[in-house]
DNA sequence: ATGACCGGGTTGCTTTTTTAACCGAGTAAC
DNA sequence: GTTACTCGGTTAAAAAAGCAACCCGGTCAT
């Protein structure tokens, strides 16, 4: 019937974007602490307090682009079809990730991406704040793979792939090699990592 | 010090003017009644009660653009500067209107504006309502002019002379001529009528 | 003529946003 | 060593917007 979303939803999500973007685009301009939230606020043209109500802090501005990616690990291990490895589902979404050179994989050689990357790694709040990010993801992927230790093991060994395997590539781009020419390594490199786990 | 009109008021406006320009350019492309204000909010990407909060009625969505400039008359009366006759400031003012080829003028090739004026004078509810605004800007210009029933004359003669000028550079318009080519007959006319008045 | 729409316009109630003021930590001036 | 910034972040009050439900007058079936 409709397919609406409702004026208020709509509104409130072009909000959230116009400020995530006012905030990356200034930061990738002057660097993280060269810009102040009031700058931000006035470019997405909302108030201060509109903007910590979309955003919880300064960092979050930038690291929204991976919180979307929140507890991607732990769907993917509970949505595999059954008869599925939880490594072999992880494995196979990755490479999906190469093959359409998902940014989180570090395989783009968009400049403003890799630009973004730069910044991320270079910004310690940022790097930092990133980390916490990760934990939580680490946690509900080992609670999507069952109990104890060995689970918390193994979430925590495959999330440090996917870090290792997305830092390598984009230390290739960042060397000025394009994402195309980079790929067949990528796929290896995920390859041999990813059945090593196994 | 502050050149920032405030967000707040700057967002009104804005949206005003999304309301504004939605409304007229749905009515040009389908006609008054054919556009029902249901439609309108959906363009402006507003709700119902807020149309209403900006506009008091659907008439109005037509009629800002001349409600813009309610009470000018009185207004250029008010501020002209001393020894300057009231009709000679409205002349003065009127000419002026005329050179810059103000749409109030009747003077504008401009397709839209044209298209525009046709909606208002072919629309009876438009053309109705229209006439009430042109009586309170009457009263305004004759309290600006002084009291009595010498003031509300000349006032209701100031602005019949102005509605048949604009009507005329209008009507001329409409045949298919140009504003540049109409001009100097428009300044011609307006010449005799406010020298008439004198 | 009854009931079911549709149109312009209104009414409460809730959510969102603005505003201005403030807190607490840092830091530069004098 | 105080004063006075700036910056990240919060608070309370008030304005504005959204939503749903309604009123009223038409119009069109049945």
């Amino acid at each position: 019937m409709s397919e609406s979303t409702g004026l208020r939803a709509r509104k409130k999500e072009r909000t959230r974007d116009a400020i995530g973007d006012a905030a990356v685009s200034l930061f990738l301009e002057r660097g993280f602490d060269r810009v102040s939230v009031n700058d931000i606020a006035a470019a997405a043209e909302i108030s201060k307090p509109t903007l910590f109500r979309y955003f919880p802090t300064k960092e979050d501005l930038v690291l929204h682009r991976f919180a979307d990616h929140q507890g991607e690990a732990a769907r993917v291990v509970r949505d595999r079809r059954s008869g599925i490895k939880p490594v072999t589902a992880l494995h196979r979404h990755f490479r999906a990730g190469l093959d359409r050179y998902d940014p989180v994989t570090g395989l783009n050689d968009h400049p403003e991406v890799v630009a973004f990357h730069r910044l991320v790694f270079t910004t310690p709040s940022l790097a930092g704040r990133l980390t916490r990010y990760q934990l939580e993801d680490e946690e509900a992927l080992a609670d999507a793979l069952g109990e104890g230790i060995q689970a918390r093991l193994r979430a925590a060994q495959v999330l440090a792939v996917q870090r290792v395997l997305a830092r390598t590539n984009w230390q290739k781009i960042a060397d000025g090699r394009t994402a195309h020419d980079v790929h067949p390594e990528a796929v290896a490199d995920a390859d041999q990592a990813f059945n090593q786990l196994q």
